[in-house]
RNA sequence: GCCACCGUAGCUCAGUUGGCAGAGCAGCGCAUUCGUAAUGCGCAGGUCGUCAGUUCAAGUCUGACCGGUGGCUCCA
């Protein structure tokens, strides 16, 4: 008979077999028909299985979970994506189950379907999940041992869940399943009580995935959806999309002239417009001003390096498939280097020899010692020995390398440490055409790059001193709601460089630095560089989403595969520890990031067009230029509308193309002096003489004041963990 | 790179079963000279992403390629 605690202390008995929705009856019918699921020990469990199951504590410490908690949302969510696969198992032949999970916002399921799901199908898989809903029939759990629940599943004929069960699954002795009418799934749970609690949802998009994420296994259709408790949070969570959807950087940089990507010049790489091109110097001129006084030292280095640099660094090898192809300085050397892939791929046949022999003796090459009757192994030798006396150059993928030879141009005393070496590095980097998006993602970017070599002994205050700075520049651009990912190695992986050693003294000091700092971080394993551990900052913008901006990453490796050095004070040579960092991460990103905070309505210190005037009538011309001359003589950027249309147009035009500021004129306003201050935000702010509207801008923008950020708050109700609820 | 969808004027979009390519905004011209979110009239603007194919006839149907969008995979 198990006797429960309740989370406000109250302690009673239950007949055996009650579960937690009767523990929820034996209070009130209506807690018993809001309850979705319940907390044991922490752990989110069915609200309808026996409470003995769930623990064997003398007294169990059991929470219902109602509509109200957004834990209970995970579960709601995850039971909607079973509801959605017996919907499309239902109208679809053939139709395979793979994973069905909750994610952030909402669940998908993937299928393994030959006929291609459309958004134009959605209408009648809602409208079968909506019959479903009706039905309002219970979820059952129920658990097999291992050979039986084999047994089951190859009954089932779903191919992906067996072999799941057979790899992934190996080691569970038993298997638990959800049924639901005629749906059956191999599920870890838990679910709803019934599917008559869904009381609101929706399907979102359908996107193509592949079976456990793996591009060489199957390829699936995932649907994805939300649900929720209530329709009332459906329809916020569907504005917060389209308010997203409303402040995309794409749609606004081609409507404000910020920015521009055509095909003619190619794709990924981006043609920042005057007005773009206005925001982004203002940044670049801030952060320049900000690393004068923190003691860095600007650099410049040129785009393209020796192949063999980034042999060195790592940087070739690691990510040869996303960087443009080399560029060779002899003409025969793509043939070559073609050449010897080919071989090394098994070689062609004796015709084409001859031929690539032929070209390449055209192209200048002394080929006669080529060992034509020789294995693969041996031309291969000979075709880099070729080689190796060729220039070949890359478009540099990194600024770290040409900053280490800066490094390594003179000879460095422990006194002259640290060296802050900092760049506007624009780097190419040959990204997948899926992955190209808008200026968050292109092949052509810059970084406000720097690295800093110090000795060990400084790592700690010098990485300290860059996340501080990384915070000064978030906080100035109105940036406060971030967190740190302290990204970590794969342990087990040999994807990294370097000795153990180095990685764990890096973690170790990253782990402890940040500990200290007191800023919010959470760690993730797998997501470092491949030379060393990083501290991301993940910023959320005026919407709440994140993104990954700033990066600070600690570097024992490169140093030492340059050979870095610096004379101790013991008059021996040590090596120096590197620090990689940048604030704002790229500028495209950053820029494009921005857009989508402010919905492009920049604060004054940023605003492409601070100022517009805007003469009564033409008559004006002449005093408008008058004033336009005296804002320019205060360092605003300012324009005159000069259309023969009335000033309602004109103040229109001005907020459509959400300029901070409009100063309207006419005879009154010259008569006496000044001008009509039009306020973005508030509105008509009555005549001021000149020299007081001059003194009011010029405090908000040398203050970088941010006056409006449209905020709005949907946090997502975000329900359940990330993880996968699927076994 | 993979899967699905999309590509018509500078921008946003309409275009029936294949039958002379459209609108609004922006632009230009003329008139208007106005006090805080659209003055009126007119004009111009397109090899319908590209290339092939089917057809008497293709924006519309088919294929390939290029580009974009949503995801997947990737992200130094």
């Amino acid at each position: 008979m198990p006797t429960v605690q309740l989370p406000d202390g109250a302690v009673k008995a239950y007949p055996a077999g009650s579960t937690a929705l009767d523990v929820a009856a034996s209070i009130s019918e209506r807690l018993a028909q809001q309850t979705i699921a319940a907390r044991v020990n922490g752990q989110i469990v069915d609200a309808m299985r026996p409470l003995e199951e769930l623990s064997d504590a003398d007294q169990i410490p059991l929470t219902l979970l109602t509509t109200r908690d957004a834990a209970a949302l995970g579960v709601l969510r995850h039971s909607c994506a079973h509801v959605m696969a017996r919907a499309v198992m239902r109208l679809y032949e053939g139709v395979g189950l793979a994973f069905g999970p909750t994610t952030g916002n909402g669940f998908y399921y993937d299928f393994d379907l030959d006929a291609p799901i459309s958004e134009e199908d959605f209408p009648r898989i809602e409208a079968e999940m909506e019959a479903i809903v009706k039905d309002a029939e219970p979820f059952e759990r129920f658990v097999l041992p291992r050979e039986e629940a084999v047994q089951f599943v190859d009954d089932l004929h779903q191919e992906l869940k067996t072999e799941h069960i057979r790899t992934g699954l190996a080691e569970h002795p038993a298997l638990s399943f959800y049924r639901q009418g005629e749906f059956v799934d191999l599920c870890r749970g838990p679910h709803i009580p019934d599917a008559g609690k869904i009381k609101a949802f929706k399907l979102l998009s359908v996107a193509g995935s592949y079976w456990k994420g793996d591009a060489n296994n199957k390829h699936l259709q995932r649907l994805y959806g939300t649900a929720f408790f209530d329709k009332k949070d459906l329809k916020a969570y569907l504005d917060q999309v389209e308010e997203a959807k409303r402040r995309d950087h794409r749609m606004l940089g081609k409507q404000h002239g910020l920015f521009t990507l055509t095909n003619d010049v190619g794709s990924g790489l981006c043609l920042w417009l005057p007005k773009g091109a206005t925001v982004r110097a203002l940044l670049e001129d801030f952060i320049k001003q900000e690393l004068l006084k923190r003691g860095y030292q600007p650099v410049y280095s040129p785009h393209v390096g020796r192949v063999e640099m980034y042999e060195t660094s790592g940087h070739f090898p690691y990510y040869r498939d996303s960087q443009f192809p080399p560029l060779f300085g002899h003409p025969a050397g793509q043939l070559v280097d073609y050449w010897k892939t080919q071989l090394s791929e098994g070689g062609l046949d004796e015709k084409s020899e001859a031929d690539f022999l032929a070209a390449a003796t055209d192209m200048g090459c002394d080929f006669s010692r080529y060992p034509k009757s020789a294995s693969s192994d041996e031309k291969i030798v000979f075709l880099k020995a070729w080689e190796k006396h060729q220039e070949r150059y890359l478009l540099k993928p990194m600024n770290c390398p040409h900053h280490i030879q800066m490094y390594k141009a003179q000879q460095r005393s422990y006194r002259d440490l640290p060296v802050r070496l900092a760049e506007f590095g624009t780097v190419y980097r040959h990204e997948q055409s899926g992955e190209l998006n808008g200026m968050t993602r292109v092949r052509g970017f810059t970084q406000d790059d720097a690295h800093l070599f110090c000795t060990a002994d400084q790592v700690e205050l010098e990485f300290k001193d860059t996340l501080d700075l990384v915070k000064f520049v978030l906080q100035s651009v109105g940036l406060d709601d971030y967190r740190i990912q302290l990204s970590l190695r794969e342990p087990g992986s040999d994807k990294y460089v370097g000795s153990e050693e180095h990685w764990a003294k890096a973690e170790a000091t990253l782990r402890k630095v940040l500990e200290e700092s007191g800023l919010p971080f959470t760690t993730a394993e797998g997501e470092a560089a491949f030379y060393g551990p990083k501290a991301d900052f993940m910023v959320r913008d005026a919407i709440g989403r994140e993104w990954q901006l700033g990066t600070v990453q600690l570097d024992y490796n490169l140093p030492e595969r340059f050979q870095l050095e610096y004379i101790g004070d013991d008059n021996t040579a040590h090596r120096p520890v590197m620090i990689h960092r940048a604030p704002f991460g790229s500028m495209e990103r950053f820029v494009g990031m921005l857009i989508e905070h402010f919905a492009a309505a920049f604060p004054l210190w940023l605003a492409p067009e601070q100022v517009r005037i805007l003469g009564l009538n033409d008559d004006m011309q002449p005093y408008c230029e008058e004033i336009q001359s005296q804002f320019r003589a205060a360092g605003f950027r300012t324009t005159i509308d000069r259309q023969s249309a009335n000033v309602k147009k004109k103040i229109r035009d001005a907020q459509l193309d959400l300029i901070p500021y409009m100063a309207v004129v006419g005879p009154k306003d010259q008569g006496a002096g000044g001008l009509s201050l039009r306020d973005r935000i508030d509105g008509d702010l009555g005549f001021m003489n000149t020299a007081d509207a001059l003194t009011k801008l010029t405090q908000e923008r040398d203050t970088r004041q941010i006056r409006q950020l449209v905020k709005t708050e949907f946090q997502g109700f975000q329900g359940g963990d990330e993880e996968a609820n699927e076994y």
